[in-house]
DNA sequence: GATGAATGAGCGTTCATTCAT
DNA sequence: AATGAATGAACGCTCATTCAT
């Protein structure tokens, strides 16, 4: 599957940047770069300059791939989503029965990434931290509604629908589907982030990972 | 309890700020105002410079009260989870059943804030929509574990583990009693965005708030 | 006449431009749409980028015709008083007294510019409009010493000098034909503008043009 | 009348800056050190940054006093034009005959200005010279519009307008008194330019001013 | 000849902050 | 204690231009 994936190109909304990064080196570069960089200084301190510095290239140049900072955050964070979809996609397939299925889904959005599957620019270790980080961010602004409208959250909305719909085949009647798939995705970002900061109020360790929380309490729940 | 409100004042960290902003009438603007313009413009936008157009006033005067915008928000954050606790803690106070209690417990924290309560200079129901658009910035930092130590989001981890202690009493036998509180938080500030935002991920409507959702997630977990 | 127009082809200072824009179909979007882009965004604004992305073309190919935007505009502007001359010398050809001669000449210069005349890729009564708004930023420069020596301003001044020869022809005793001639045809651009924006200081309205108070000047100044 | 306009302050359009920069020290080495500047490079080449660099102060504290180098032009030209009228009006005032009257307000607006009066921090020497060239850029814009509507340009139509009404009074009957005004202010400006850069295209010279033109012209018109 | 990508330089602006009052 | 003025630093962005194809 990993030789598969390899040939996969992830698809970002187009809207959200002006010229395709997958399409030339330097765009590359700016990808795989940011990623670092924002992890290391924090996407606050992040600009197009220090980014510019960092793959010894004028800011200038990377205009020419986003607008602004933001759109960058927002492609890293689409690219993440639609990687994380295509592997729940890809691990449920095989899988006919519904708790199982589910169960599988619940294990890859909420795993640790723990190493580098190396086949592209891309470290997804590195990425899925800052996403724990700075994934909200993309969406906490005064333009989110503008941006929606624009398609800019697609895939993310599309990757919860998925799994609201594996929570309605387990359980037709259960009254918050999407809610629950959404608490679902949210959590698994956010008990990662508790677990190395705040550990006082989670009961996540790095062996107990928020995957046995969430599938203990999605059964919970839906049985 | 509206009286005896009024009296109490809320207690926020003295490590956040350099000068009480409760102490003056000042700093009471600087409060009040920043509510509604960090609600108008968004936390990105929001400027003392600003906020000090807006209050008739110098931005130089608000560096007397705080060092930085960040500390304002963090300040803002404590003040509401301070403001929370304590309704929480009063409205459970007299109810000595586990269940009923946490029942409770769950509707304070995560019901619409509907009316003005009109005894500060604060506005709750703004201060409420920045919170759920705004406060995971306050941690979501690089210095978020300097600043834990420092204890700027004690009164936050304080109410998360009184709702695990409630959840314990209700069931001392469920294995995650933390990160079940922290996620209920969470996801009562969540689940008001997505309705606000991002209505095809959430069963939440204006009717049905989060509360519902919670209420019946906590029951099924801890039955 | 207008065919003969047709055949026509207004020569410009080759020194302005790299690559004579009349030489190509590119060169003439060029033309065609830096004029409506000018009148569109003022000078101030226009750019190659932008001029580029109008003819859906990219901006270096601008730069085979033209080395900036400041000889661009000495083109239209030079375009347009060969344009203007070219019709000055067809309109008086015929008339052989002194003084009707000279009238004709300054309704030619002056009058408003009522039909596109169609016969080229160029607008002229939107370039009227910018010539009235830029005209003059083509020579109130640092540079205009050394451009008029390469003869960028020729044509003006020829047409100028046209002009101070029909006034002689009128008054040979007259003292100022020469300040007279580029008085008139400074007026009858500036009278143009302030009819348009500054009313108060004008007499000139979309009924009285500058052609009326021009040539009642010119009459009693000769008489 | 020297002393007296030493302690007359000339009053521009509140609405040009947002510090009144004859209000400080440093307001007053911006105007002072703007003219030189814009005169030494030209308007387009002038930079806030420049500037700064040449008063020894940071480009951030010019900012104070102007928001662009626009409304410093806008400035500059509003101060020449006041202190212009002012001189009319001076020189002006002691002639109750009409035609004198006109004569020697034709004589304050073109005359050459040939010495440093020196009671201020302006060189007026200098900012003649750029209102020649830099005058007309000040309106030549597509802002135009909404800058006269905000009094931009109240004093240099101020000072039409008197001139206007100098004319009638020499010759009622005259239609076109206010086209003639504006044509005078103009022409003095343009014939000045004309003399130092196009000297085929006037008659004036370094002896004969516009001033004689423009007298011959005015008496020429309304006798 | 025309184009697309990339770049260096610098512009206008804002921000957080300091200093003097 | 509060304010106003001034500033250094850096941000986001655009411009004109070059280079390789």
């Amino acid at each position: 599957m990993d030789k598969l994936l390899s040939n996969f190109q992830i698809k970002v909304q187009e809207s959200i940047y002006n010229k395709n990064p997958q399409s030339s080196d330097l765009g590359k570069r700016i990808i795989q770069n940011s990623i670092f960089l924002i992890d290391e200084i924090g996407f606050e301190s992040f600009t197009f300059k220090k980014l510019g510095t960092k793959i010894g290239s004028n800011e200038s140049s990377i205009y020419r791939y986003f607008d602004n900072k933001h759109k960058l955050l927002v492609y890293l964070s689409s690219w993440y989503w639609a990687w994380m979809e295509y592997r729940m996609v890809m691990e449920t397939f095989g899988i006919s029965e519904a708790k199982p299925k589910l169960r599988k889904a619940i294990q890859v959005v909420s795993r640790a990434i723990k190493e580098d599957s190396a086949y592209t620019y891309i470290n997804e270790v590195v990425l899925h931290r800052i996403i724990i980080n700075e994934n909200s961010k993309s969406f906490l602004t005064k333009e989110v509604d503008k941006e929606n409208q624009e398609g800019y959250f697609f895939i993310y909305k599309r990757l919860v629908i998925r799994l609201k719909e594996m929570i309605c085949e387990c359980n037709p009647e259960y009254s918050y589907p999407a809610s629950l798939a959404s608490t679902i995705i949210e959590t698994a970002l956010h008990q990662h982030f508790l677990k190395d900061h705040f550990i006082s109020i989670t009961d996540c360790k790095n062996q107990t990972t928020p995957t046995d929380f969430l599938l203990d309490l999605v059964e919970r729940t839906l049985d």
